[in-house]
RNA sequence: CGGGCUGUAGCGCAGUUUGGUCAGCGCACCUGCUUUGGGAGCAGGGGGUCGCCGGUUCAAAUCCGGCCAGCCCGACCA
């Protein structure tokens, strides 16, 4: 076998370098015409629609409904909650020209729908029959970034955003739990294979407008933090400002208690930088739009029938496969562009396999090839799929895991979070340590109980800060 | 928005110090032939107002001024 070139920059080398590299050899993205704006090519887009397709299922079991609100915002309901329309000020694109005249009042494009969809809510919710309310939007926003970066900070970027109402205050707080648990970390670890901690945002780092947000934070392969998707509980300030009011079973005027949460196409970028490789990109067979190729090795009539027949069997069995029979292109770079794009199964079918009945198979993964029978390849196809999707959770989590040090000062919490998540005691650190990491370009991640889990309150002793840089 | 670096073909770059056969290289692309089991070879070919505007000069990719954009490091954030 002949030694491999490098084909993308070495993420030991230079990690943005090889980030960019990824997204251009992939076919991933590229900017857009406007600073901060980003076109998402076609396997890109395939990636976020699996991502969509998982999510929304999990938000719809989860009870949600989804709906859609207008792209402009009257300025003036930013105004409504102060918190929020401080935090979003300086990233507000805001529209005063329209139809050729200045607009009486200006418009803002959202930067994300609290106040004009709790401005429907609150036609929609008359009584405690109407409560839960869970709606969900899957919509563009645009927030002015200073400093963008394709997939991890656009100024436009997709998401979705769910709106709650509930009862009671702990309804609320359960629901956000429940939409961080059962959609978002059960997508990350299981679909997209990414390890993530859950916790509770400081107050520093919390949502404007929110009295609290939880997050779930990622480890990306330069040892930098990703926040991959935030739940949180709003409190009663929208219902207020936006007078959501219902009658109680007692005949009681109540306002409601409110949640948010959101998943971004800044998930595509932590997918790459989680697993990638100097080879490109790795994704796990359940997110991935194609999870097998069949290649044609070489021009061969014979070869080409095979592989046409093998893959329709394939889809027969529920893979999501695709054949490659540009023969006209040379064998080896079909299968580095397939690496590129890290598809995670390749099926290479040529004269010398036909031969021996058989196919060699490949994972993305591992390096070996073996051959495996024709009539076996779907059977083993189907076991390795799984198996890659295991080995990609137990790596990043392995890897992780190797990353995160104990600390219990300052100076050694500074020092480990240069190469990796410092753990310290959130007593120990408090908010003056955390103001001082923050000289560092050092954030408080999240603050969450020893074992990992959720904590009920911020007030919980004994919680332990999770201390990175960050994306 | 601050600091640093950089704008020359789709991508990556040389050339700028010392103005004048410097419009160049590699990859990619097109045609033909030979190839195809890990980024193929040979031959031929297409493509760039040298980021933009202005100035100096007989002459500007090169010198001067201004502007714009991109990347990296910060502050802000999904």
């Amino acid at each position: 076998m002949v030694a491999q070139k490098s084909v993308v920059t070495p993420q030991s080398e230079d990690f943005p370098r090889w980030y960019q590299d990824v997204l251009n050899k992939a076919e991933l993205a590229e900017n857009g015409p406007v600073r901060g704006t980003m076109v998402i090519r076609p396997y890109g887009y395939a990636l976020w629609e699996r991502m969509q397709a998982e999510v929304d299922q999990r938000i719809k079991a989860a009870g949600a409904d989804n709906a859609y609100f207008p792209l402009f915002i009257p300025e003036s309901y930013l105004h409504k909650e102060s918190d929020h329309v401080e935090g979003f000020s300086p990233e507000l694109a805001v529209v005063t020209m329209g139809g050729g005249r200045e607009l009486a009042e200006p418009v803002v494009v959202r930067p994300t729908s609290e106040t004009i969809i709790n401005a429907y809510l609150s036609k929609w919710i008359q009584s405690h029959r109407d409560l839960p309310m869970l709606i969900n939007q899957w919509a563009n926003v645009v927030r002015w970034e200073m400093r963008p970066r394709i997939f991890l900070r656009t100024t436009e970027f997709l998401w979705q955003e769910g709106h709650t109402a509930h009862a009671s205050q702990q309804s609320a707080r359960t629901y956000a739990a429940k939409i961080l648990h059962e959609v978002y970390r059960d997508f990350m670890e299981q679909v997209l294979a990414i390890p993530v901690l859950v916790g509770y945002k400081t107050a520093a780092e919390r949502f404007p407008g929110a009295i609290n947000s939880m997050c779930l934070e990622a480890m990306m392969r330069d040892t930098k933090a990703l926040q991959m998707g935030t739940s949180h509980e709003l409190g009663q300030s929208f219902a207020t400002m936006f007078d959501i009011t219902y009658l109680d079973a007692e005949g009681n005027q109540e306002h409601v208690w409110q949640t948010s949460w959101g998943v971004s196409s800044r998930m595509v970028g932590g997918l790459i930088m989680a697993h990638g490789d100097d080879r490109g990109m790795v994704v796990p067979p359940r997110l991935a739009p194609t999870q097998a190729v069949v290649v044609a090795v070489r021009s061969d009539a014979n070869v080409v029938e095979a592989c046409h027949s093998l893959a329709t069997e394939l889809h027969a069995k529920g893979v999501r496969v695709k054949v490659d029979d540009a023969t006209d292109t040379g064998f080896g770079r079909r299968a580095t562009n397939w690496e590129l794009k890290g598809v995670p199964m390749r099926v290479e079918i040529g004269p010398r396999d036909l031969e021996q009945q058989q196919a060699t198979v490949v994972s993305r993964i591992g390096t070996e090839k073996q051959a495996v029978g024709l009539g076996d390849v779907p059977a083993v196809l189907v076991r390795e799929l799984d198996r890659a999707q295991q080995a990609i959770l137990a790596t990043a989590t392995a890897w992780r895991d190797s990353k995160i040090v104990d600390v219990n000062n300052l100076s050694t919490a500074r020092e480990a979070a240069q190469v990796g998540f410092a753990r310290i005691p959130w007593q120990v650190l408090g908010t003056e340590g955390e103001a001082a990491l923050a000289k560092d370009a050092i954030s408080v991640r999240c603050l969450q109980r020893a074992d990992g889990s959720l904590p009920q309150a911020m007030e919980e002793p004994d919680l332990m800060a999770i201390c990175a840089r960050s994306y």
